[in-house]
DNA sequence: TGCGAGATTCACACGACTCG
DNA sequence: CGAGTCGTGTGAATCTCGCA
């Protein structure tokens, strides 16, 4: 028994196995001192082993039956002959009530298939946790080879273009390239040479075209990288020398200035150009050059948005020294230098005081400025009497373009217009607004009943009246684009409808004047523009319009929005076409209207009645 | 000065994508 | 679905520049 209880790993003992092991021998050691008074050691030994067996016997035999209960209890138990190390546990855990006598024979059987069984839990618990091991082991080794055959995926294929676009990496390597002199024609080879040396496949390809759109574009990046660099920097100092070059002057220029996350200055350099002189007044008119290029391309660039615009006057304020050779031109240059930095800074200042200047103040101060300018011509008759090229260069009055003041008064004619057709007039009068021209997606949103929001806004966003007209009616019959609309049709039936050749005004968002131009051509020739309509329809296999062409049909008929083409025709043919040639006609010699007021007013009455009764003719709801 | 390589310009085409 | 934009490719003509 003594070999028996050493085969046994204390290791894989519980503590209930240990503690009721230590009763066990502390009783044993009660029992060998009062059994070397009464009875003797090879005796007393014998009989405690076989209690002790005993005891572990009932416990065994409970925990089975402990087992067994439970797995008829539990919804699908296995069918584990062996009993579980905890079923064991709990029931060695319990005191036991001493047991009856055993046999030697029959408890050396049973001490055997107990340990039998605990040995085969050992097993089994130790081929579980090699599993798991083996598990946790295999799976962090199938990540970290599927990570690595990412890379190695990644890093194999160099890809040039990602949908259809020359990526970013691509360019930058491809200017690197071209830096160290490698020929535009011969880029692509270059690089699938070297990376399919390094065992790297290239997908994609570019041409020589796109190598120079490249280099382009770098020369951009450059000097908008300057122009943000300007912008961190406190200070900057200019510098610059010229040659010339096949009888070319050539001036090269740079700064000087530390970059935000540099420690020290840095040179940049900009770009050269060819003057016409290498006098100080051409440097100058170079550096000024240089400085326009660079405010106009931040400003029209998007990273306005984030940097803001800049003006020369900020750069100028930010310039703090020049440094050249001692030629006199050098000193000349640096003199117009300073000269033309205090203009722009007090240009500035100026503006900036204008702009803060409420109307009246600005008022007053402009009737101020044109006072004095008259006093100096000895007033009026001074002023008639100065000859035209003279009254230009003293005119120091804000000038305007003509024509867009002529594009404004018809951009917001037209939302006064728009707003009239929800205005109490227009119930009054029963006038109904002109049709909605939806797109294809708003007029499907209209056309679902369910949808009452995607309605709502269908009608929010869409446009409709003589304006959208008459600029579908431009995409039709005159797009800027031959492979698109009708023009060429349009040509050939007007050719022959009227007898000569015609072309749809070109209507644009930019020119609104285009529009009135439109509006007059669709009224004049409206039978004859629902006739082209109506062989377009014809010359079409399943007999329909599409979207757009449906939308100028409708509109066609709609009486609302032919009452808005009338407006914008007579404001055209009245207004917008008499004033035109009246500011471009340069022989007048007075800023007084050809046109008299009083006709004018008289026009707008007989506008503004023709539009009533034709309003009054076509009724609320009458839309086709 | 002529030649050839390379760069530039022009005009057009095509595909992907967005917008209405 | 059509219009429009953008990025790209292509071929031909022309220009530029280095070199013998």
């Amino acid at each position: 028994m003594a070999r028996h209880q050493r085969s046994f790993n204390t290791s894989h003992r519980s503590k209930a196995q240990k503690r009721a092991l230590r009763e066990a021998v502390a009783q044993r050691q009660r029992n060998t001192s009062d059994a070397k008074i009464t009875r003797s050691p090879g005796a007393t030994e014998n009989e405690d082993l076989r209690r002790r067996l005993h005891n572990m016997q009932r416990q065994f035999r409970r925990a089975q039956e402990a087992r067994d209960k439970a797995r008829r209890t539990s919804r699908g138990s296995s069918d584990d002959s062996v009993p579980s190390l905890g079923d064991i546990m709990l029931c060695t855990a319990s005191s036991s009530p001493p047991s009856e006598s055993l046999t030697p024979h029959a408890s050396s059987a049973v001490w055997a298939a107990l340990r039998q069984a605990i040995v085969k839990l050992h097993r089994q618990n130790d081929a579980l946790r090699k599993r798991l091991s083996r598990q946790v082991k295999s799976s962090s080794r199938e990540i970290k080879r599927a990570v690595q055959k990412a890379k190695v995926t990644a890093v194999m294929t160099y890809v040039i273009k990602d949908k259809g676009q020359i990526t970013d990496r691509a360019r930058a390597l491809i200017r690197s390239l071209v830096d160290i002199g490698i020929p535009f024609s011969s880029l692509l080879d270059v690089i699938r040479c070297v990376l399919i040396s390094a065992g790297i496949e290239v997908k994609g390809k570019f041409s020589k075209h796109s190598v120079h759109r490249i280099v382009l574009e770098g020369g951009v990046y450059a000097r908008l990288q300057i122009m943000d660099e300007i912008q961190h920097t406190k200070s900057l100092t200019i510098s610059g020398d010229g040659t010339s070059f096949r009888n070319i002057n050539l001036e090269a220029g740079f700064m000087l200035y530390k970059p935000p996350g540099s420690k020290t200055p840095q040179l940049r350099t900009l770009p050269l150009i060819a003057a016409t002189s290498h006098t100080s007044e051409a440097q100058l008119k170079g550096w000024q050059g240089r400085f326009n290029g660079f405010c106009t391309l931040w400003n029209s660039s998007p990273l306005i948005q984030d940097g803001g615009p800049v003006s020369i006057n900020s750069i100028l304020s930010k310039t703090k020294g020049m440094s050249s050779d001692h030629a006199n031109d050098q000193k000349s240059l640096a003199a117009l230098f300073e000269k033309w930095k205090a203009q722009v800074d007090q240009e500035a200042r100026g503006q900036e005081a204008v702009m803060s200047m409420t109307a009246v103040e600005l008022l007053t101060l402009q009737i101020e400025v044109m006072n004095t300018c008259l006093a100096q011509v000895g007033g009026y008759p001074g002023w008639d009497a100065l000859p035209a090229s003279e009254k230009q260069s003293r005119n120091i009055a804000a000038h305007r373009c003509g024509m867009h003041k002529e594009m404004n008064a018809v951009k917001w004619g037209t939302k006064y217009m728009e707003a009239f057709w929800v205005s109490e007039t227009a119930k009054e009068l029963d006038a109904p607004p002109p049709i909605f021209l939806f797109n294809r997606d708003n007029a499907a949103a209209v056309a679902d009943k369910t949808a009452t929001t995607a309605k709502a806004r269908a009608e929010q966003v869409s446009s409709r009246g003589a304006i959208k007209t008459a600029s579908l009616a431009g995409a039709i019959f005159r797009n800027k684009y031959e492979k698109k609309g009708q023009q060429d049709a349009y040509r050939y039936f007007f050719s022959e409808m009227l007898g000569f050749i015609v072309q749809f005004p070109d209507t644009s968002n930019t020119r609104y004047g285009s529009f009135c131009d439109a509006a007059c051509e669709l009224l004049v020739n409206l039978v004859i523009y629902l006739e082209f309509l109506d062989l377009m329809r014809y010359n079409k296999e399943k007999g329909e319009l599409n979207h757009m062409e449906q939308n100028i049909f409708d509109a066609l008929h709609d009486p609302s929005t032919l009452t808005e083409l009338a407006v914008l025709s007579l404001y055209s043919q009245n207004i917008s076409q008499p004033y035109a040639a009246f500011i471009r006609d340069t022989s007048r010699t007075a800023c007084r209207p050809r046109i008299p007021g009083e006709d004018i007013q008289r026009i707008y009455q007989v506008s503004l009645q023709m539009i009533r009764q034709d309003i009054r003719r076509y009724p609320a709801g009458h839309t086709t």
